[in-house]
DNA sequence: TCTGGGGTCCTAGGACCC
DNA sequence: TCTGGGGTCCTAGGACCC
């Protein structure tokens, strides 16, 4: 049987490419993708924009002081996701089997395709001429014996990169790329090995599996184990798993006001609910979130026994849980979730209550059809609400 | 660095059942 | 009855990733 063989294919800079791709007078220029408002974070930028500090995440503020001349987009996810379809379209046609793993990432099983396209190299260079030829966009790719290996080389070299790591060389590898920029270290953990002069792969694995999940549980303390060692920790079977969608909002300035904290929450609770319907699943569980304007963050989260079925059933459930919970002045966020979910459309009839539920559920399928041929068709409430919204 | 929005997975405690 | 152990489900919060 074949080596298994895994590349692990990344866009650099995925929406600020698509955006010079769109109107190449960006290009060159440092772009940031993200909303220009004081709450706002950089979504995505160019590398232009990187050379003066500014990188994902980071908030709008702070990331247009350092590079005060950046030109800022909002973003079009509709579009950014017509190009990635593009892409793993080459990505099905190169690939024997492929798992996509965000936008803009894919795992593809390239186990026993040596001998189809002259060996891992010309494979991998294959695929980035493709990409560039057909999308005009550029990747960057990382080979490896798996997954994870592969997925930390191609972030190994980027933009346009192409990092193999032999067979063999997984342990080295792992120690060039170094513990915090291991994939599923975060600050956290980082903070706490650092509490346990823990500084290196090197350092980490003189820590025995046991000491290792005594310091941070069973699951983590075992990732930690395997990924220090170059082996991969296996997080990608993903298969038969619930599913969750959810909705929320910052607000600036704060909301106060009963009423529009309620139109808020209904808005979100349509937003969850017609998606569902779009994605063709059923949800058991329902739960918001609430931020304070000190950034405390509280989640409340109900499963209830009649089940889950339209808008009002969430909208209903979403403002017991809030005004159940709420502990008074300003909120900075809302936002309501369905969890649990599992897919299916037709609801077990029986009772007439369900029956009419059913109705209501399908009264919003229909909505949700007309949207899509493009009607601009929506709920009277949500009308008002729009009437009603500062702004 | 005053911190978005959409997800996934893990943990720990409690309820409940056998 | 002062009291075991295992399994499953639910809940709240945290960590992490893109």
């Amino acid at each position: 049987m074949a080596d298994p063989l895994f590349f692990h294919v990344d866009l650099d800079a995925f929406f600020a490419a698509v955006e010079v791709l769109d109107d190449p007078s960006l290009k060159g220029k440092p772009l940031i993708i993200g909303h220009k408002g004081p709450r706002s974070v950089v979504s995505t930028c160019s590398y232009e924009a990187r050379r003066f500090g500014v990188h994902s995440a980071m908030p709008m503020t702070t990331a247009l002081r350092l590079c005060p001349q950046a030109v800022c987009v909002p973003g079009n996810m509709r579009r950014y996701s017509e190009k990635s379809k593009q892409v793993m379209a080459i990505i099905r046609d190169i690939a024997p089997s492929y798992i996509q793993a965000s936008i803009d990432e894919a795992y593809l099983d390239m186990t026993g395709t040596e001998t189809l396209y002259g060996g891992q190299r010309e494979a991998a260079l294959l695929l980035k001429d493709r990409v560039r030829q057909e999308t005009g966009l550029t990747i960057s790719v990382g080979v490896a014996s798996s997954r994870f290996i592969a997925k930390l080389a191609s972030d190994y070299r980027k933009p346009d990169g192409l990092t193999i790591v032999p067979r063999g060389l997984e342990t080295e590898f792992v120690d060039a790329v170094g513990l915090r920029k291991l994939w599923g270290v975060g600050r956290a953990t980082m903070e706490k090995l650092e509490r346990y002069n823990i500084r290196s792969t090197a350092d980490l694995r003189s820590y025995s599996l046991q000491r290792l999940e005594q310091l941070f549980g069973r699951s983590g303390g075992g990732y930690l184990y395997k990924v220090c060692r170059g082996q991969d920790p296996g997080i990608y079977s993903g298969e038969n798993k619930s599913h969750s969608i959810s909705a929320e909002r910052t607000f600036f300035p704060d909301l106060v006001e009963k009423e529009a904290i309620d139109l808020y929450l209904l808005e979100l609770s349509q937003e969850v609910v017609f998606r569902s319907l779009d994605e063709h699943f059923v949800a058991r569980t329902i739960g918001i979130k609430i931020r304070y304007p000190d950034f405390t963050t509280i989640s409340v989260q109900t499963t209830p026994q009649e089940g889950i079925y339209n808008t009002d059933d969430v909208y209903e459930a979403a403002r017991r849980l809030f005004w159940s919970k709420y502990a008074g002045g300003g909120v900075r966020l809302l936002g309501v979730g369905l969890y649990q979910m599992y897919s299916g459309d037709e609801i077990e009839q029986g009772e007439l209550f369900r029956q009419d539920s059913q109705k209501r559920r399908d009264l919003e399928r229909a909505i949700l059809d007309m949207n899509r041929r493009g009607a601009a068709l929506k709920r009277a409430s949500s009308l008002i609400r729009d009437q009603k919204k500062p702004k």
